[in-house]
DNA sequence: ATCACTAATACTCAATCTGAGCATTAGTGT
DNA sequence: ACACTAATGCTCAGATTGAGTATTAGTGAT
């Protein structure tokens, strides 16, 4: 075992919950090191990955997890950090890591401080369209994105991910953008990379970083779990799985709308949603807003079906 | 290192070529044990496990590949068959197996001659809704699938993914229907699997299969790509990297057809094609039919762009 | 009570997209 | 010149979408 080094393989998981506020995801490590849920996959005592993470998620938060899928599985020398706390590993062992996604439903506040949430939108201010912090934090990164895209396929590749020129703006391309960013040097990750030898652009003079990073590479585990859930909506109703069991059709706009950081064109949301059979109106009403009061829905038994469809997203003009 | 299992991960590969008449894929091994290709990957030697499928792929069969994206991360004990060709692993290690998805575009007789490549339908009969043969291969299974489906449960999971009622056949679900296949014992790999303590169902007396095994757990992974690459044809342009150069509407759309399984209109392919904006006419024509000589075309700029949206499939009654 | 205010819900209209088919055209071989 | 075959063109109704304008049913303040 001293010439070949040992793989060990890593499952992380990205636990998404809606409270009231918006998309939320399960953070854990220490300040200054925070990162994903991660545990280390047992090959004797763990039959399959899922199970794994089921368990090292309930054991580590407490939390029952509802609908998990595998993400992707990282395994890009150099972008891992060795996980000092997993005790287990030593520096010469690579480390692979199989991430996840989970829904953990909607939280009410005690769930909340049970465990260490954050907006997702710490780590990607640029990924929310509705706010104008997240357009400001785009057209400062954008700029320096520019003066980085030297090659005509660097500039294609930006205009696309950012929706520049006709192209609009796609929500679900989080990776992507990510990506660019990080091959730029515009995010902290890439310095910490480069230092290691990655082949990474040194970042702007007296940079400050947009967003937040996470430990090792979870900052792209996130991304990609971003990605994901946001194209995921369009086709299959995991709206569900994350809003409360009975909602007004505007608290799933908003929901639907803080996923996807994009507005949505009320009306018609409405009535593609009402068509669509994936939800029924519960007789009761919802007053508290100020104005006319709601009709609660729940979701349909038509949306439990596997194969139901998903959402449609009519876009709000700008 | 006796008290620990180890890890090794194995990297397949479903390298997907399309011949004149349908989609292909490559394969390896001893006849009686056909697998996809397959390598273990070399936590010192590669830095990213695209490098290292690009790179055994390339040494054991000769092809340089195009696209290449990964699938999935199959780790379920119990499905995987010890590999013995691989040498390195022992029966007490757990193989973890990253599948690839990669495109090797048209290939010429020449090619197709230096590797062992088949018609992906025959490991997937009931997955080709073109072929009568196809059709039979669905009705030969439905029986026994229904008699395994006792609870509601069951029965909901084999309507969806087999379209039976009012519900529509799904070319991408090609997954789904697999594992419903598998869980019912209706597979060879059912059998197999049960030997070693899986939970399934024995298989109906007198159980004549329909499809060709693979080895370890490869068709599931094969199932997979194709989903896969069935579901992405409709949101990018990858038709484009399967096709040749240059081909007449009517190819391109055999080539989709064969794909994804199903027939589709003309008049409303090719009107919705040409709309795209995805390919443009060359100056040049394409007899040898036996009836109006036919436009030939290529993929357009636009489409190599990233971002760039895939084919419609507008579907010819049955 | 009445009024202003706020959200929710209803209704409208044009533009586009789709499913299905009928019709025409440009080659080939007789 | 004629039959045959595939490619290409054209049409039409129905469904879906984008973008509004118009009502309605509550609230709290005069």
């Amino acid at each position: 075992m001293s010439a070949t080094q040992r793989v060990i393989i890593g499952l992380s998981a990205v636990v998404v919950a809606a409270s009231g506020k918006g998309p939320e995801v399960l953070l854990s490590g220490a300040p200054g090191a925070i990162g994903l849920p991660f545990g280390s996959f047992d090959p004797i005592g763990h039959r399959t990955f899922e199970l794994a993470v089921r368990d090292f998620v309930t054991s580590q938060t407490g939390f029952a997890l509802g609908y998990v899928e595998q993400l992707y599985t990282f395994g890009d020398k150099g972008r891992e950090a060795p996980l000092a706390d997993m005790g287990q590993s030593s520096d010469a062992d690579r480390v692979v890591s199989v991430g996840y996604i989970a829904l953990a439903g909607s939280i009410d506040e005690g769930q909340r401080r049970a465990g260490v949430w954050a907006d997702w939108y710490r780590f990607f201010p640029w990924e929310d369209r509705r706010s104008e912090a997240g357009i400001r934090a785009l057209e400062l990164l954008l700029p320096d994105l520019k003066a980085w895209a030297t090659t005509t396929e660097r500039q294609s590749r930006v205009a696309m991910a950012f929706g520049l020129h006709s192209q609009s703006w796609q929500e679900s391309q989080v990776l992507d953008r990510f990506e660019l960013l990080y091959e730029a040097g515009l995010v902290h990750e890439a310095q910490r990379d480069r230092a290691k030898g990655q082949v990474l652009a040194a970042p702007p003079a007296e940079r400050t970083y947009v967003g937040e990073p996470l430990v090792s590479d979870h900052r792209r585990i996130l991304a990609t779990a971003m990605g994901r859930l946001r194209a995921k909506i369009r086709y299959r109703p995991i709206v569900f799985d994350l809003a409360p069991a009975r909602f007004t059709l505007s608290e799933l706009q908003d929901l639907v709308e803080a996923l996807c950081g994009v507005k949505l064109h009320k009306q018609n949301f409405r009535r593609t949603l009402e068509r669509s059979g994936l939800v029924e109106s519960t007789g009761a009403m919802h007053a508290e807003t100020g104005g006319r009061p709601a009709m609660l829905f729940t979701r349909s038994a038509v949306s439990r079906q596997a194969g139901a469809t998903g959402l449609s997203l009519p876009l709000a003009k700008r």
